[in-house]
DNA sequence: GTTTGACCTGTGTCCAACACATAGGTGTAG
DNA sequence: CTACACCTATGTGTTGGACACAGGTCAAAC
C-alpha cells in the first residue's frame, strides 16, 4: 500500500505518516521496480497506535520509546502509565497559561472599547498595548 | 547599553533581545572598538512594547507590522484592535483544544486504574491505549 | 606589566511536528 | 503516443527563542 492510501485509511495525511516513517517507526519495503514505499497491516496497526497515543498528549519522542520497549517484547503498559501523568502535568500548566492568556486578552478588548486611536509618539508606539494593565 | 543590561532591565533574557534585533525590532549602534551592539533609551522603549504585546498573545511577526505601522508615523491602534480579535480567536480554539486534551487525558489515567499491563502481541503494542475510548 | 579567571559577546545550530514546494515519475484516457 | 492528472521522495520552512561554542574584555592579583 502507498503512502497516500495509509494516509487516507487512517485519516491523517501522507507527510505525517512520511514523517513516522523517517523516525523509524514504520517500516515499509521500497519497491524496487519505482522506489515507493510500501506499507502493510503491521505498518496500520503501528500508525494506528501511534495516532492514538498522540490524541492522548503523548509526543512524538514519548511513542519513539513506548515502540521501542514494546518492539524488544516487554510490556510498555508501565511506561505508558508514567509518561501519561508527565504529560498531563505539562498539559495542565498549558491549560492555565491559555486560560490566563484568554482572559488578558479579552480584558484588553473590553478596556480598550473606551479608548481611542492615538498617533505614536517617540516614547509611545500604541498605547493600547503600553498602557494596559492588568484587572 | 549592552544586551545582557538590557535583558536585566526588563527582566528577559540576552538571547530574546538579540533575537528582536535580529528581527530589526532594535537597531542598537555597534561599538566600533569591540563590535559590541550598544542600546539606547528608544530600544527600551520599543523592547518594553514588544514584550508586552507578547504577553498579549502577539505574534513577533504581528509586532513587526505594528512597528513598521508606527514607525511610518501612523497609528497603528486599528491595527493593533484588528489582530487582536484574530489572535484571540486562535488563542480560543487552542483553550478549548487544551482543555478537550485535558479532559481525555484525566479519563484515560482514570480508566486505566481497572486495567492490568499486558505483554505486547503483534496487533496490539500497548492495549491501554489501543483500547481506550472517549467517554 | 602581565596573568588569571569571571563574565561578556556574536554567530551558528537545535528544537516539535509536521506543512509546503519542487522536480520528476506513473498511469490511463484519448 | 501524447496529454494530463496524480503520485512520489526529498529538501526546506515554520515559531520563538534556548543552548553551545570560540573567542574578546576587564578588573583584580601578582
Amino acid at each position: 500500500m502507498k503512502v497516500s492510501k495509509m494516509a487516507e485509511m487512517l485519516n491523517t495525511t501522507a507527510d505525517t505518516v512520511r514523517y513516522y516513517t523517517q523516525q523509524g517507526f514504520l517500516k515499509p519495503l521500497k519497491n524496487p521496480f519505482n522506489g515507493y514505499k510500501d506499507y502493510d497491516q503491521n505498518d496500520i496497526d503501528r500508525l494506528k497506535f501511534i495516532l492514538s497515543a498522540r490524541k492522548l498528549g503523548f509526543s512524538v519522542k514519548d511513542i519513539g520509546n513506548i515502540l521501542m520497549h514494546s518492539d524488544k517484547g516487554s510490556t510498555a503498559c508501565p511506561l505508558v502509565r508514567n509518561i501519561i501523568e508527565q504529560r498531563l502535568k505539562k498539559t495542565e500548566s498549558e491549560f492555565q497559561h491559555t486560560l490566563a492568556l484568554r482572559k488578558r486578552m479579552k480584558n484588553a478588548i473590553s478596556q480598550w472599547q473606551q479608548k481611542p486611536d492615538i498617533q505614536p509618539t517617540g516614547q509611545m508606539i500604541c498605547h493600547l498595548i503600553e498602557d494596559f494593565e492588568e484587572s
